[in-house]
DNA sequence: CTTTATTTGTCCGTATGTATT
DNA sequence: GAATACATACGGACAAATAAA
């Protein structure tokens, strides 16, 4: 949206040339993109400059971009703008899947930041997940989730005071839960059950993951059970749903 | 309703702490709903009633519960009460759950409403979904699902017109995909992958689903396949996000 | 909550060039 | 060549959706 980054496209468009202008304005917009002149998420100028820069109509200008939005490459959005189209990350869901792994094997850099660890009170369907009593006490660890630098969800996680005493401290060290869960002698679990719904985001979600306040977010929660089929831990995270599509294979 | 329970709700609001009375209200109230204290279908104190509990007018309430009832946690009806919404349709993903067999196990009385059913050229996604060439002719039949009178979400499924010629004549009498499938030979199938996102209700989804346009749908897209591997039909979903909740059981 | 500004969507009309018949 | 249809390009006005104040 600079003026230099406009200028290094060289926005002309020639008359008579054979090609039609909406045609060539598709074209080098294509280019810019695919340059990196925008990224993906990127907001496009609007109809307005685009017509101007290019010195054509903002009909022609439509022309072209409505093109673009068909091959898939840029989204319009009434009321908001154009942007490129941003490739959702793939989280996949299965009874084995962790938060690196699933990135890892996408070839995306993870980063996780933690945002608090502190005990609780166990909430009623927080102890009901988790098999404890009402009102026990369970570590809760809260994360920034991150995917090649963007933000792509905040997590929430549980585990029992009384069987991890050590948890929080383990979390600290390794920011892992996987790893947290080996070091209190856990070695192995797995996912029981996920249940999934949309939302807007809330207000303090929001601000922490970057979005607005109407943007919805995808929230999983789900019960990791031991080998012995023991709840172990408890988890609630909130997506981007801009950013995030949820993946299941069914298998065999 | 007992005076017990709402006692244990700390029933106090605090002004000119930044956040309106009316906000705080709905967001205790809804805690309380989500906590169980009422539980689906439970009659909610009076107006009056709730007034004198956070010591405010009940104009006040009434805001609360107007935006309560606008997210779809409460419904309110002149003359008789407000009462707790019927609780979020838990809808199971797994590799042989049918819409109906969803809706029947759980006592929902389902009901499906023939939108459409026409012959379309296939994008380059449904294309790849259903491993066919881009632009080959497949079936479009987009339905209204409704749970108990309510209407929980939109369907779109495609199916290629080449393997299944009168896939659109068995479910314009079916009304069901297993049978229509049935009905033209395929006696099995069930879901290969399914790919879950969030957005905010498109205008004509909205519309069609009676929600407001900012309201968050839930979409999912799902790839079913024969006892030999190939795709047979994909289907896209979008469920009223407020009323649905995805589960998965991961199994064993 | 309402109001205001921004941005895209739709519709009206006009004109021009290029194929097709 | 004449008549027709179609795509392109421009200009303006208003509607609808969004976001911020």
């Amino acid at each position: 949206m600079t003026e230099a980054r406009q200028q290094s496209t060289s926005a002309f468009v020639h008359r008579g040339s054979g090609t039609t202008l909406w045609r060539q304005i598709a074209a080098q917009l294509e280019q810019a993109v695919r340059r990196g002149d925008y990224k993906p998420g990127d907001q496009l100028p609007t109809e307005k400059a685009l017509a101007e820069e290019f010195r054509v109509n903002r009909h022609t200008v439509r022309q072209a971009m409505n093109a673009l939005s068909k091959t898939g490459l840029v989204s319009i959005e009434q009321g908001r703008g154009m942007f490129v189209v941003d490739s959702a990350l793939d989280y996949a869901l299965g009874p084995r899947t962790r938060f690196s792994d699933n990135l890892q094997s996408r070839q995306k850099r993870p980063g996780r930041e933690l945002l608090s660890a502190d005990q609780r009170h166990a909430e009623a369907d927080i102890a009901r997940a988790l098999a404890i009593p009402a009102g026990a006490l369970v570590w809760e660890i809260r994360t920034l989730n991150r995917a090649n630098d963007r933000i792509v969800g905040l997590s929430t996680h549980y585990v029992a005071v009384s069987r991890f005493p050590e948890f929080a401290d383990a979390f600290r060290r390794t920011l892992s839960i996987t790893a947290a869960l080996a070091a209190c002698g856990l070695n192995d679990y797995k996912r029981k059950t996920t249940r999934i719904t949309a939302r807007l985001a809330p207000t303090e979600d929001a601000r922490q993951l970057g979005i607005g306040r109407n943007r919805p977010v995808l929230q999983t929660e789900t019960v990791n059970i031991d080998e012995n089929g023991r709840p172990v831990e408890f988890g609630r995270a909130r997506f981007v749903a801009d950013h995030v599509t949820l993946t299941i294979d069914h298998g065999s």
